[in-house]
DNA sequence: CAGTGGTCTAGACCACCAC
DNA sequence: TGGTGGTCTAGACCACTGC
């Protein structure tokens, strides 16, 4: 009897935890929801205007708690789902699904070895130097200017057609041994599987630029055709700074490189 | 004897609550922690490549749990100041204190009301007139064909200085009674102060664009000078969209506008 | 007043890292 | 093995909304 009582004590989500695991791979519990409520959305079992069931009742179906299920939410908010309101309930916006945004990889300059096969990919190296950092590029790197960099630029077609247009820095210190071959490919390819260096994110500033003279040789751009430019700091997750790029991009290749939801 | 001891079961954080309650103005406690330590970071008490305390000391520190303080570290990741690593430690970025992030304020278009005094800014309606939308305007806006929209181009200066042309859609049905008188200041003055709406956030493209007749024309653009363009939806907190629009602006005048941190 | 989302707690277990 | 961040719980109190 004695013993009864006290197996009856072993709290629910020990039980819970110990039952239904989760692995090491898998997501986190507040993901899974998210992804489960989105499709909801995506499939209008949830329609734009209306409301989500309420937490608790969010919380009973998918057998967990309240903040687990608020993370869920907070997720879908972050990305320009849903809209939550204290004593009105949490509505699903309404817009187009072509309209839905896509996210934008990071460490990735361009994105390119994302969004397209890398056999549809074509490189060619302009320039691939080292040498002392100037006033700018120690600023932008965190750098001493004893500190050499990397200087590379980059032409890339896709499908044959002219694309972008990337000049990149990167301190020595992080890839002493890095050659014109790994930089023939995609960079970060060789730099998360090769070097297995981590990415925390980039800091990125968009503008519009006039052609310069690589980008009417190398983009095939015409005259007065306007260029968007991606500027940016990627950076480690030990914090430090790892590249300074600018990338140039024509512009109807840029669509998907430059959707962000903002709250 | 008895009730001393009930009396020192009162659970901490109930005494806590009730101590220093907190304000219905107030910020959030993890609010105000992450503006401490962001702070500290800004002041080089926690320096850029270094770890900051762990949970635990923080908690200690701010009298308060582990997930508030977990809370408090997210928003300063999402804002790039520091990045989370399991195992090892947070990292403070090493980046230029004139680099960080500006914010880009939801539903102020351009963000010029926002970025400069109301007395530095002139405005020029160019059109201001009400019709039925076509198929683009009712997907981008969720309406149907018979619900009438305004559409309104305005050209702003400032201190004199042409700087942007803005193309708007918005749905008369949230704004029965927009005059030209409202739109001749800050549009948006008037949606939040007068008809008290409020807004989610918003679903922004960012594009170059080859200067067209009017840019020439009002924004003094010299020819082939490319113009940066935001495409936005902006979203009310019932989840409705309350405005489509395109804002062209002169490049010199956008660097603000564009900064982003993508993790 | 009931119902909603927003916040916070105290503690637990986990995965991952460095030693 | 000890220390880190990542996740989750069960429950509590709050502010805000709308009846």
């Amino acid at each position: 009897m004695y013993l009864h009582l006290i197996f009856l004590v072993i709290p629910f989500h020990f039980l819970y935890n110990v039952l239904s695991r989760r692995g090491a791979d898998s997501m986190a519990l507040y993901n899974e929801i998210a992804d489960v409520i989105e499709k909801r959305i995506i499939d209008s079992v949830y329609q734009g205007g209306c409301t989500l069931p309420d937490h608790e009742t969010l919380a009973k179906e998918f057998k967990t708690s309240r903040p687990t299920i608020k993370k869920a939410i907070d997720l879908l908010s972050s990305k320009g789902l849903v809209t939550s309101n204290r004593g009105k309930g949490t509505y699903v916006l309404k817009i187009d699904h072509a309209d839905i945004q896509r996210a934008f990889p990071v460490g990735m300059q361009s994105g390119l070895s994302f969004l397209y096969d890398e056999s549809r990919i074509e490189n060619k190296i302009i320039k691939f130097d080292i040498h002392f950092p100037d006033e700018k590029i120690q600023r932008k790197l965190q750098i001493a200017r004893h500190e050499a960099v990397y200087e590379i630029i980059r032409f890339r077609k896709i499908d044959g057609e002219p694309a972008v247009i990337e000049h990149t820095f990167m301190p020595i210190k992080q890839m002493p041994n890095l050659s014109k071959r790994n930089v023939s490919g995609s960079i970060y390819d060789y730099l998360m599987k090769e070097l297995k260096l981590e990415f925390a994110g980039a800091l990125r500033t968009i503008h519009a630029v006039i052609p310069g003279e690589y980008d009417k040789e190398f983009l095939k751009n015409e005259a007065g055709d306007p260029l968007l430019e991606i500027e940016q700091i990627v950076f480690l997750t030990d914090g430090s700074p790892v590249e300074y790029s600018k990338t140039r991009h024509r512009n109807d290749y840029t669509i998907y490189d430059t959707k962000f939801y903002h709250r």
